[in-house]
DNA sequence: AGCTTACTAAACTCATTGGTTGTACAACTA
DNA sequence: TAGTTGTACAACCAATGAGTTTAGTAAGCT
């Protein structure tokens, strides 16, 4: 039955939840790099690096060039606002309710029974 | 072969590449919900919505109570923090090495044929 | 006790993913 | 030109994931 038909949000969270693409993220973090290179670290062949690539490309969080027969690949920051703002949100509206528990718990502490609450 | 045995990061990723589960997650920064008020919205099973769930509560992005029957859902901040972490690191990261190019880039007056840097 | 509500568990599809090998191809090097 | 380097593509496989249906449990209602 298969899910949705990939959203932008989707495609870049999954692309994020492997462990050797995050590795490659934070290698790149460090300057552009080569498949070659990125694939030297890993236990992996380099077709499987490739993929991951691939993969992170798709999802917008690198993008390539071309230098001779290799094809750097670099950080596309755009993209990482995208998933923080995302993060962001959901972070900001929880602490907004937290505030208001916290407010509301303050106010229970007084011991006044007139405290309702709703919802 | 199948890869890494689930690190906390890309569990949490994973839950988070979901629409539905995004959805889930969306809903209940507005407060707490059960597991039948949270299928509600979908044109899913409440098997399905009870499977996401229990995703998300693996991922600890989400906690569950009891009360009665019900099995009421909030949110877990903590790991919000975790992922936005991350995120902010790799970002930061970026802007560093985009800082640190531009002032490369004005440096560079004429042609450097050979401008490879590493960490 | 029996019925209903709210949910979980198990067993089964089907598609996707992460990995492999083997091959191909384009661009430099000798 | 021939050989090497850097990368990509295709076919395949095992494991996971998202969904379903069918049961099963547990708490409240009458």
């Amino acid at each position: 039955m298969s899910a949705a038909p990939a959203d932008e949000l989707s495609v870049t969270f999954a692309a994020l939840a492997d462990p050797t693409r995050r590795a490659i993220l934070t290698r790149l973090s460090t300057g552009e790099a080569t498949v070659g290179q990125l694939a030297a670290p890993f236990a992996l062949t380099q077709q499987a690096i490739s993929k991951h690539i691939k993969v992170l490309e798709h999802a917008g969080l690198i993008s390539r060039s071309r230098a001779a027969q290799a094809r750097p690949c670099r950080l596309e920051p755009a993209q990482f606002e995208y998933v923080a703002d995302w993060i962001g949100r959901h972070r900001q509206t929880w602490h907004d309710r937290y505030d208001r528990l916290d407010e509301h718990l303050a106010a229970l502490g007084e011991a006044d029974p007139d405290a309702t609450e709703e919802p």
